[in-house]
DNA sequence: GATGAATGAGAGTTCATTCAT
DNA sequence: GATGAATGAACTCTCATTCAT
């Protein structure tokens, strides 16, 4: 019986930071109320008291929660991956994870913008999973296939790449071009960013 | 006399837009109250009202009014310049017009996340005063010494590069690399960045 | 026990409406406050939003409840009446409705100057509970008592007689003779009025 | 050039008076504002403050205005007026007016209302001049053509008829019948109503 | 564990009124 | 006499949070 009890707990708080992140990624930490998150929980307001304390600990608890499940590198494709192809895939895996995961992106962007949110122990140092990729970059270079440059650097200018495309989404179709946003229009930039590392 | 009246009227709307573009930009359209503004511009809060309607109004005012005053390329310094130097130079620009104008990237990111904000009429499409960088740009390919590529994704890249540095500047030092934020690191990250696009 | 939680929460429904019929009755809709209505009835301002949606359909709720409560003809006693005491009788029972539900014709009477409230729905064509009376009515004039006219002008005649006594009540005695008011004065005015519809 | 200042000044009061009976009949007291008042006179705010006090002072001026100027008994025709026919007649005249000033009765209404206005000293006990009307009366009595009655309950009862016509034109309609706003429908209740008087 | 009821502070907005020229 | 600018209180409505069952 306490059994049961407990799981319908469980379920109660994953229905509930399900929730919070749909909507504190849709319209900030301000923007969504804790009413409006137990509406879509199906769950009762108190609830979310008694679970996360409150709507501060509650945003803390759904960005660690999404910083645990989303890996950037996740989606890239390194089978068989050849250096002279390597920024392509990668800057391909960040557009998908990106295009997957919209809350990851605006989470990030809310947390970057509220200087009242404090994340700092929030995002443990995450060793990104990137050894795989970082042996074909070194191997690029040392067969002159990749241009030379730090790795940190190499990984900043694939990720702002990416990180630009979605989070300016709404204002660059005005001030740089239309169809950057059609499907050729994309493929076009990611190929002509990812050509840039190669000699 | 009547315009030292509106002298005074003129003086307040100024100092409401002033502080309106501060609030709006570091806590976003809902983050800030007409309460603060109002305060803020040391102006009565009816006054918002009066001259721009309400909230809404407000914030589009100041947006466009931004818009009209920042260039982005207003800091690239084009004096002299030689192919192989253009990158780093309209970079280096970019970095600066961000530091400078904290607003302008941070208002631009929460119009880009809020999707209740409609500013598609506001931001008129900017020709963007960059005739003489494309000149440079177009001969460096000529000549050899500028890898080639549409113009508009040489823009992008470098847009992207430096506005991933600021809206990304409280998470990316613990996810990427704490000294991209030191003096050195930046002006490294620049000559990289900047490094690509020479052959 | 879910039963008592609901008690508590109809009560304060009550006390809600009973508060605002009380303050929309005596000032109107613009004239009272959601505040002062909350005060009057000690709830929290907030209840009446939960309960009511809005200050509008507070007040159409209350009109709606009124309108289902008081019946003008409830307080006409029409036990062995006469075809001859008819029209005394039921100006009587008017002037009995009116007198102990002043919110009604006040009510009715904002509703009347008021264009932006709407109530053609709420106020379902209400069958009046007049077939009674009608009888009587219908007797008097085949007897010769009363003199033949309209049913529905009858009625209007006596309610107008009524209803102008009490929305008039402050500026009549100013106008038309201050006497009108006293116990004696209505008593001679009713049966006046009353006469008029005997041969 | 004294005179010349002085005619504008009559002027501008005159349009800020008509303003003002215009919306205060329309939206009662707290209903119209200051500032709408102003913008439909073409006049400065604040010349109503210096014409007129305040708010509460400029609706008792326009209360006192409207009495001075509208006569209920103004459009009874009572040339070569017969007792038989005197009801009918002054009946008509009661709609005629209330008809063509819908602001007489409506400010009246407010003023009912509104226990916060205090007319006592506003509206002089008006000697109706009736006293045309009071003649044919008394020969309408003695004659033995009309009901023998007070004349003040006479007239009570067609102002009643008359003014319950008008301030429930909302409501009636759904309440009584809708057909009694009809061309036909009016003029038959008139012929009605005049017709009990008479013997 | 779960829910409905309640709360106080504060949000955006409007109003009658006064000030300054 | 006239006007534009300014004010503070009050209005409707919402929010994060707590209480009571």
């Amino acid at each position: 019986m306490a059994r049961k009890l407990q799981q319908r707990a469980i379920e109660t708080r994953k229905r509930i930071l399900t929730a919070a992140r749909e909507l504190f990624a849709e319209r900030g930490y301000s923007g969504a109320t804790v009413d409006e998150i137990a509406l879509r929980a199906k769950a009762n307001k108190q609830r979310i008291y008694a679970y996360f304390g409150n709507k501060q600990q509650l945003f803390e608890t759904v960005v660690l929660q999404l910083f645990q499940e989303v890996d950037l590198f996740a989606q890239t494709d390194m089978q068989d991956c050849q250096p002279a192809d390597l920024s392509r895939r990668v800057i391909a895996g960040f557009f998908k994870v990106h295009s997957e995961h919209p809350e990851f992106w605006r989470l990030l962007t809310w947390i970057n913008l509220d200087e009242a949110i404090h994340v700092e122990r929030l995002i443990g140092a995450r060793s990104h999973e990137n050894a795989a990729i970082r042996e074909v970059f070194d191997r690029g270079i040392k067969e002159g296939v990749i241009k030379p440059m730090l790795f940190r650097d190499y990984l900043y200018t694939l990720l702002a790449a990416s990180w630009f495309y979605f989070s300016n989404r709404r204002t660059l179709p005005l001030t740089l071009s239309p169809d950057l946003y059609s499907a050729g229009g994309r493929q076009l930039l990611i190929d002509e960013v990812a050509g840039l590392f190669n000699l």
